[in-house]
DNA sequence: GAGTGTGAATTCTTTCACAGCG
DNA sequence: CGCTGTGAAAGAATTCACACTC
């Protein structure tokens, strides 16, 4: 929360959201906004909106609200340079192929320049604008890219050893879409994306007329 | 956290956790588990397993732990009956695709029962086990089938509009891909999955040498 | 001894409410 | 005024630590 503090999760999810919403109007309205209109937008409190939103410098206009351009550059220097970030992906089965040709990842500042698979019959083949090579050659090309972040795609079973070889290789974050819990080395983040885990959150959301909106 | 009374997100969430982590050991091992052994392998703590496991009804042995096949059991019956529960899906993108013929959710309890697409090019093609139906049959099929979750994959710019359909359709949990938030009536669960946000978060944990794992 | 269940203490987040600024 | 920034209060979630059970 301090000057160029550590900025805690929530915090950081909820910034992604605002610079979501802010790529998404600058077109039409590229005034001002105010924590009220942000915190509406996107279903929070304007005090949260505020409270994120200090807790990497001031820079709101007292009666006036927060300059919409300012506001995006500055958000783009928190998450990454604003640049395009290159991203690898290893495991070109269902999910895998989906996500290089996803369409939603460039606009955001997100490409893939490297696709792995195990299975020979996979290599070789373009998919979105990479090319499939072989997983052992992971690590020459990671490292020779210096690509940081990785989607991780595979079975479970070889989930693991996957990430291993990734982070051996200079990987620091890692999206991974395996159902399995993965063991890495301090310094290297995981963000775990179970989709049957959320179906099943649903469930019992739904079961139980709670609102379980947000 | 009272007997039969709402369980807080955090804790469903670990729920999930736990339900995957048994399912995955029980063929090998099917005696007990303690709360020691559960937290080690899911990167939590023995007290958190406890007071979760713990906001359910009492069922731990002391000095043993917890019957592995009759915590399953009651997991499950939290998590819908255990049965398949059906699921549709809307927008036949890549990611749509994907989903479809992702093989992780059988396993955990869902399966596709209809899927609908907008574009007359895509409908009647039949993807995974299911056959693409056109949007404007959405209603209708939903009504009849009584699915009650959907997982909405199209397009920012139609999202709140299929959604709007979905809910009155009388869908009553949605898995949103669309980097929108949608506007639902009260008693629709949403979980908001948006990739590139997830992306851009990892970029700010991995530039700032913080360790953001677990 | 091993391991649960749980109040109490702690830490983390969110909300409140208001002084102060343009 | 309208709106920010922020201490103080409230509310959640996590961790501690220990009495109690098998």
């Amino acid at each position: 929360m301090d000057r160029q503090g550590r900025i805690s999760r929530p915090t950081i999810r909820r910034l992604s959201l605002y610079l979501r919403h802010l790529e998404e109007i600058v077109r039409q309205d590229p005034a001002t906004i105010s924590s009220r209109q942000l915190a509406d937008a996107l279903g929070l409190t304007d005090a949260q909106v505020r409270k994120d939103l200090a807790s990497f410098g001031q820079f709101g206009q007292s009666g006036v609200g927060y300059q919409v351009g300012e506001l995006i550059v500055r958000l783009r220097q928190i998450f990454g340079t604003g640049e395009l970030s290159d991203v690898a992906l290893v495991g070109i089965g269902s999910i895998g192929r989906a996500l290089l040709e996803f369409k939603g990842f460039a606009p955001r500042g997100f490409r893939f320049v490297a696709a792995f698979d195990a299975a020979p019959a996979k290599i070789g083949r373009k998919i979105g604008q990479v090319q499939v090579q072989p997983v052992d050659k992971l690590a020459a090309t990671i490292r020779a890219t210096k690509i940081r972040l990785a989607v991780l795609a595979v079975p479970s079973t070889a989930a693991q050893e996957v990430a291993d070889a990734l982070c051996k290789a200079g990987i620091r974050g890692i999206l991974n879409f395996a159902p399995i819990r993965l063991d890495v080395p301090e310094g290297v983040t995981i963000i775990p994306v179970d989709l049957a885990a959320m179906l099943q959150q649903l469930n019992y959301f739904i079961s139980t007329a709670a609102e379980g909106n947000k």
